[in-house]
Parts: C-alpha cells; structure tokens; sequence
DNA sequence: CATTGGACCTGACCGC
DNA sequence: TGCGGTCAGGTCCAAT
C-alpha cells in the first residue's frame, strides 16, 4: 500500500509522538513480520530499548534506538497504528508499548510486510541498492538518467524497481508520468534528455504534493492516529479509468505494464514506436 | 547481468 | 446466500 508519501507521512506522526521513549513490551503476535535471528532475539533487542530517532529511505521506515535500528516496511497493507490500548486486534502482527503514550500497533491483513533489526552498516548495505531519495538535494535529472541508461524494460516498471529512484509505487508513477506526458510502457533507456527533465521534476512534483495532502486513501491506508489521507482527491489519472484526461479531456484508458494496473491519457502520453 | 513470470497472503467486490 | 473469478498502493526468487 504505502509509498513515498505514505511512509513520510507515518514517519512524521511517529517521529513526534516516540522519540524519547522507552520500550517497555514487545508482543509478536505473527511471527512471520519478523525478519532476521528470529522472534526472540528480536524481542530482546527492543525490550528496554530507548527511541532516539525517526528516520525513512525509500519506503522503509526506520526507528534508531539506544540498542539498534529497527526497520519496518508496510508493503501492499502494513499500518502503524497508534493506540492507547496495547489489545490486540484483528491482524495486527507486534505491538511495542511503551513507558508513556500510545502503543504502536503493526496491522497487516496480507502478511506480506516486515520488521527486522540491524546496525548501520546493515542499514548502509540496504540502502546502496536503492536509487536517490527523490525529495533530496541529491536527486537530480542526470541521477535519474543514470539509472535508466541502457535500460530496455518499460519506465514504468523501472520507476517501479527503486534502483533509478526510490520511494515510487504504482500510484505516484503513474501520476508522474502522465504530469511529464512519457507512456509508461517507453523502454527506460529510450527517453531524451528533456523527458527525463521533465519525469524528475514530475517525481518531486507528485511526491511532494502526497506528502502534503498526507498521503493517498483508497481503502487500506490510514495513518498512525486512523485518519484517512486526502492525495486520492488530486490524482490525475490513477483509478480514473474512463473519466477525462484534465488536460485534454481523453478518457483515461487502463492498462497492465510490468503486471501492474497502470493508468494513462492516449493523448497526452503517446504510445513509443521504435524507430 | 537484465528481464519476466510466479509466489507470497487475505479480503473485497462482482457476476452468475 | 454461495461460489468462483479478479483485483489490490510491493518485493523476492527462479527461470530464461
């Protein structure tokens, strides 16, 4: 589910409600989130760990304690869920409570996310293989064109893999290519100089206004106090299958480009045509 | 190495 | 109401 935005968002809400705090209790209902030397280990590292920071790259969100660094990552519907009671509820998979405040909740229906503890050269080993933080000073056209130099696979599913930029899902790539005017299905390595211009101001464009509108809500996201975020009412193409294109008033027209759902104007966004 | 297709999970929704 | 199929905001892994 979250993206970007999403992730920012959370981070934020985290960032002011557990730094300082002290983990009192740790409850792995699903061991399977629980990556690394296993549940206990896991569980021993944080017990009467401190909260010192707040941190994301990419989609992984990262808590610093005083006894290592946890990572989590939400995938298709992980949610941090802050609650002043530690109950546990309908799928959520660990709880940590602590000395004072709400206990934080991971809910995950699908099971697919994921929490893990490492160190810092854990987290730089992570990190290397992911593209520019595209909210970042260091992420410019020639780094994105770095990243998809010489690539034939289609841009969408290269946006998609986080090595040429991190951070971007299905919704905010397709947004972000219809905002440059690039069909999703153009092999990465194809585009001009101006068209990667144009898709890394596009990037920062969509990713910054997710991040100010608190994130997109279709049906699982919610952050970590249940509220709803409100980035789904700015979309321009995603899930708009049939309305008008708001530049050229086209229907927008669905289609699967890497096997994702994948959301374009046929006007504004022309289809490639090798040469 | 790059790319592709399937796997991983559960629930919502739709048509019959 | 029940049943079967499709779809879902992500990533990993094996096969090619």
């Amino acid at each position: 589910m979250p993206e970007l935005p999403e992730v920012e968002t959370i981070r934020r809400e985290l960032d002011a409600a557990i730094v300082g705090r002290r983990i009192t209790a740790v409850t792995i209902v699903d061991a399977k989130l629980i990556l690394g030397k296993g549940a206990q280990a896991f569980g021993a590292a944080l017990r009467g760990a401190r909260v010192a920071d707040t941190d994301r790259r990419g989609k992984l969100l990262i808590l610093a304690t005083d006894r290592g660094t946890l990572v989590l990552h939400l995938m298709m519907t992980g949610r941090i869920s802050l609650r002043h009671s530690p109950a546990v509820r309908p799928h959520t998979r660990l709880v940590l409570e602590f000395d004072q405040g709400p206990s934080l909740h991971f809910v995950d229906t699908r099971r697919f996310g994921r929490a893990w503890m490492t160190d810092q050269a854990g987290l730089a080993a992570l990190t290397r293989r992911m593209g520019p933080e595209p909210l970042d000073s260091a992420f410019t056209a020639a780094r994105l064109a770095a990243g998809l130099r010489g690539r034939a696979v289609a841009i969408k599913p290269a946006l998609l893999d986080q090595r040429a930029v991190a951070g971007v899902g299905n919704i905010y790539a397709d947004e972000a290519l219809w905002l440059a005017r690039i069909h999703p299905a153009t092999p990465a390595g194809s585009l001009g100089r101006h068209k990667v211009e144009a898709l890394a101001r596009a990037i920062v464009t969509v990713l910054r206004d997710g991040v100010a509108h608190g994130g997109t809500s279709f049906r699982t996201y919610e952050n970590s106090r249940g509220e709803q975020g409100a980035h789904q009412r700015w979309l321009k193409v995603f899930r708009r299958t049939g309305e008008p294109c708001f530049r050229c008033g086209r229907p927008i027209e669905r289609t699967i480009v890497g096997q994702r759902s994948t959301h374009s104007c046929p006007r504004c966004q022309r289809v490639y045509v090798r040469p």
